[in-house]
RNA sequence: GCCCCCGUAGUUCAACGGACAGAACGCGGACCUCCUAAGUCUGAAAUGCAGGUUCAAUUCCUGCCGGGGGCACCA
């Protein structure tokens, strides 16, 4: 696999070289970045600034001496693997700035190391083949799946793909708890809602999806209910009875219609860890009788909190006192059951190893995805499983905003137990709520009369957009638009994705039908478009990318729309690596709409098979197959596909 | 009460402490006898309030105002 150089770092590091020699002072805390302004070229430096402090002199003339020194260094002798000149210049600018412009000459080879590279291009090895247990959807198993668990889903498959592209092992995680207070009541609703009626849907877990908002009506206006759903939960405590046998069937039943769901865009998974087995395996136990002996772990005999088992979360000089503090984190009940942070806990110390323990697996031919998809089991018989999901080297969780604090325990946990390494390999990927528009709630019969700009989704009250119904409104969008068209599942797949994406994870969103289906400018099918447009002009010039590989292009002069395309097409690697790292999904869709926007002005202004000169023309075809080029490999790692025509 | 996140054009979102705060939708103009108009060009329009730190603040700090989430022997 071919590496691709990393500009910005040889960068940082030469300018570091240079101070040291200029001024015999080591800085770090300065920035390399892309101006936003072109005029002031494609790098540009704050080093100046920085140092103006240290060094007692106006910024202005920092620059000016770096900038003279960067021209001697860096501009004559920084070159890529093929010795050529990656900088033309450097210069200072008032009030202190060094900007850097990138070679015509290096610029102009970008797109041929792009189209040698193919889907390489932007891909590296830093991974080193480590693994991640990389958790996503996660979608309770007793009502389908919503635009909430989209977001999920999509910021999860953008880093398992982000993840591998930069060499590392991932492999994905859909947890289910099928023993939980949720499937009860969708259990109980199965039995008790009879004003509803399964054959009146076109898939089960729409069935349940009003069930289980039905039973929850009923249950949280009669105490006599609420008892018979705490004994319910007791008895599927044993693993052997009816009702335990009984209830997982239901959830996998649904479990399977999310599934058919998360296909219909392309979702996949590794393996499904069913709560169940984490009870059958007694990770809890094996977890506790370690935790137990720990000395950050207590058990309270006085205070609000007699007779439970707590995790200190406060760091403190480790003392024998048997008292509760209040901040500290219940992990046992004072009857002995564990908490749910208490077996998160151990649900985490199994992913990194560090209990003696492991499920077995067995496949599951579930026919909804691309990859094998294993599932955890308690049956002895699948105990010697050929897989192991355990063990890993790093833990991401892809988990709403409101279990920070739960998942904050859970990692601090991991670290006073003195696993610091796996605390801090262990990352909470957090991504705000999904709210409905005012607009969207009133569409779904929600009371708006209080007058907010947004609404809150309930499952329990059988509020939200299910991604089923999304999907069928994008589709009937769609043909309505442009007829039944080969690749509308593309499209559409591409829309939905991109939409999800393309703010910030952490930003809560305002989830809006409308704008959902309108795929007009920042959008996927933009991009899309621009793939197809290239596509459509390589076609028809009869030039395969190999004859294009060969072009090594030397015109002396470029259009601006030439080099504004190369000036932004040459910034892929970064950012991959920058989208993956700080889990920046809107940072991919951002730079591929940049691109794609440029793209489609050069082909809006600029002649490419009508140009008479050879030389020009091929160049011009080289741009289209890089830019081809890179929306599949950004698309790609956005979990969308590219369509062949639109 | 304590903790975390968020307040940017009419709306939905950008902006690692940087150089005139970017888009998209919507609104107002202009472009198909050249490779796909799901497109291009173009106009109007914004940093909640008050202080502070800095050469430089949407970004950092303090206070206030507004919104969301959390702080269970729930999951």
């Amino acid at each position: 696999m071919l590496k691709t150089m990393n500009i910005e770092e040889m960068l940082h590091s030469n300018i570091i070289k240079i101070v040291k020699e200029t001024y015999d002072v080591d800085v770090k805390d300065f920035i390399v970045e892309h101006p936003d302004n072109r005029e002031f070229g494609d790098y540009s430096t704050n080093i100046a600034f920085i140092l103006s402090k240290t060094l007692k002199q106006p910024p202005l003339e920092i620059a000016k001496k770096l900038s003279y020194r960067s021209t001697q260094e860096i501009v004559k002798t920084l070159t890529d693997a093929k010795e050529n000149r990656i900088f033309e210049s450097a210069e200072f600018v008032a009030p202190g700035f060094v900007n850097f412009k990138l070679s015509k000459r290096w610029l102009q080879l970008v797109p041929n190391e792009i189209i040698l590279q193919e889907k390489a291009y932007g891909s590296s090895d830093v991974g080193g083949g480590k693994r991640i247990a990389l958790e996503h959807s996660n979608v309770n198993p007793n009502k389908a799946a919503h635009v909430g668990h989209l977001r999920n889903a999509c910021i999860g498959q953008f880093l398992e793909r982000s993840y591998e592209n930069l060499g590392y092992n991932v492999e994905v995680q859909y947890y289910a708890n099928n023993v939980g207070v949720q499937v009860v009541t969708s259990s109980m609703g199965m039995e008790m809602v009879n004003d509803i009626n399964p054959g009146d849907y076109e898939k089960f877990d729409h069935y349940a999806w009003d069930v289980y908002a039905s039973m929850e009506s009923r249950i949280s206006e009669d105490p006599e209910l609420q008892k018979k759903r705490q004994e319910l939960l007791l008895k599927l405590e044993d693993p052997n009875s009816e009702e335990f046998k009984k209830q997982s069937i239901l959830a996998n039943k649904i479990l399977m219609d999310q599934l058919i769901t998360f296909k219909e865009l392309g979702f996949d998974y590794d393996v499904i860890i069913y709560e169940s087995d984490i009870l059958m395996l007694d990770l809890w136990k094996k977890a506790f009788e370690m935790l137990k002996t720990n000395p950050n772990v207590y058990y309270a005999e006085t205070g609000n909190s007699k007779g439970c088992w707590l995790v200190r979360l406060k760091e403190q000089p480790i003392q024998n006192s048997a008292e509760d503090v209040e901040e500290d984190k219940i992990i046992v009940r004072s009857n002995g059951v564990p908490t749910y942070t208490g077996k998160d806990i151990a649900y985490h110390m199994w992913k990194f190893g560090l209990l003696d323990v492991d499920f077995g697996y067995k496949k599951w031919n579930s026919g909804t995805q691309k990859k094998e998809l294993w599932v955890t089991s308690s049956d002895p018989e699948n105990s010697l499983s050929p897989v192991s999901f355990s063990k890993v080297d790093y833990v991401y969780d892809v988990i709403g905003t409101e279990q920070s604090y739960a998942i904050d325990v859970v990692k601090k946990s991991l670290g006073y137990l003195g696993f610091t390494k796996e605390s801090e390999n262990m990352k909470h990927v957090n991504y705000g709520f999904v709210f409905l528009s005012k607009d969207t709630a009133r569409l779904l019969g929600m009371d708006v009369a209080d007058d907010k700009d947004f609404y809150a989704m309930k499952g329990r009250r059988g509020w939200g957009i299910k991604i089923d119904d999304l999907i069928k409104m994008v589709d009937g969008r769609l043909s309505d638009e442009y007829g039944n068209f080969e690749y509308l599942t593309t499209v559409r797949t591409g829309a939905i994705k991109f939409q999800m994406l393309k703010p910030n994870t952490f930003q809560d969103i305002v989830f809006d039908l409308n704008e959902a289906l309108d795929i007009k400018g920042y959008s996927g099918p933009y991009i899309q478009y621009a793939y197809v447009r290239a596509n459509s002009v390589l076609a028809k010039s009869g030039i395969t990318p190999a004859e294009l590989a060969e072009v090594q292009p030397d015109l002396p002069e470029l259009s601006e729309r030439e080099t504004d395309l190369l000036r932004t097409i040459y910034k892929y690697p970064e950012i991959v690596q920058k989208a993956a790292y700080n889990f920046s999904p809107n940072a991919m869709c951002d730079f591929l709409f940049e691109l794609s926007k440029s793209f489609n002005a050069f082909y809006n202004d600029i002649h490419i098979l009508g140009e008479e000169n050879h030389d020009k023309k091929l160049f011009r075809l080289s741009l289209c197959a890089a830019t081809r080029q890179v929306v599949v490999n950004g698309l790609y790692l956005l979990g969308i596909d590219v369509p062949e025509k639109m």
